[in-house]
DNA sequence: CTGTTTATGTTATAACATAACAAGCCCTGA
DNA sequence: TCAGGGCTTGTTATGTTATAACATAAACAG
């Protein structure tokens, strides 16, 4: 009866807990073999982030740690988000000054999102290949290190909450 | 002698001094024709943007502006901004949370940017048609409403720098 | 000259972020 | 063993970016 939710993970209904079994074991996996430390804090904050589809402040972040003892200053936020960012656990969305944890771990990417200005969601994409500047920088002979892409919209969901 | 720049204008050498003015009338056109007002504190911020072509933040602004006794305190900056960038005669960028010149007034488009992370130049360049990220909002169902393209690298000349 | 709209002035505070230094933990090599 | 180094965390303090809320003033239409 109701209609199919589009493939996209983080817009339609998926089996969440499997994203969060997937992204934890990921990073176990990968700070083994990179010899980094995935200590309790570290942890804790990419469970949090993993908990939705969207982006969360530092302050937020700081105030669930907080909550459970795991600290109550600024720079223990800031440097789990840091870590995590770093080795590619999650993604900062510059246009909200927020973390996401990462959809695709593991493989690399360049990473573009979907940002429902509405819910808050936030749906992980992939940039095009050569990134859409590619052109426009050969010209010119710029040297592109990182791209940040990030779209504002509405999401289905809240279109038809908007239409309604 | 000197190799021939690039035909960037942020990057390559160029009549400063057109951009300056072809972007002020350009402003003083579209106020006049949109009914809304080219106040003096709003020119003289798009002037001081116009300056050089780096993003400048929004209490850079104000201290240029205090010191000539056109405002001392944030919301008087953050106005003047947020009318150029709601005019389109000025953009944010949200990687540097500060603000540039539009380099392209008056045509409609959906600017993307070339930031030079050693001198600070931003260039202005067009995003592509449709933005990066259509296919994978058509896909899902979202509805993109604006998009942030932002490449941080190193310009031409920064490049030449670092190898030397 | 009065009410409306638009812009500016001002206070105060919210929200985001990091520098700098202290303390603890764990490993390793003398 | 324990001295030292490297890494992580704890804490203080401060820096930076941004906006809410209310007061004043200027411009204009009725």
């Amino acid at each position: 009866m109701t209609p199919l939710p589009p493939p996209d993970p983080a817009f339609g209904r998926h089996d969440h807990g499997a994203c969060v079994r997937t992204a934890l074991a990921a990073a176990d996996a990968a700070c083994a073999s990179r010899g980094v430390q995935f200590t309790p804090v570290r942890r804790r904050v990419l469970e949090i982030l993993l908990e939705h589809h969207e982006a969360l402040g530092a302050y937020d972040v700081l105030a669930r740690l907080d909550r459970e003892g795991l600290g109550s200053k600024p720079p223990v936020a800031y440097r789990a988000l840091g870590f995590l960012v770093e080795q590619g656990f999650a993604h900062r969305i510059e246009r909200l000054n927020a973390f996401v944890a990462c959809s695709h771990p593991g493989s690399a990417h360049a990473p573009a999102f979907l940002i429902c200005r509405s819910c808050g969601t936030v749906s992980e994409a992939e940039a095009a290949p050569g990134g859409p500047l590619g052109k426009e920088a050969a010209q010119s002979g710029f040297r592109i290190e990182q791209t940040v892409v990030e779209a504002q919209g509405l999401c289905p969901a809240c279109q038809a909450a908007a239409a309604a």
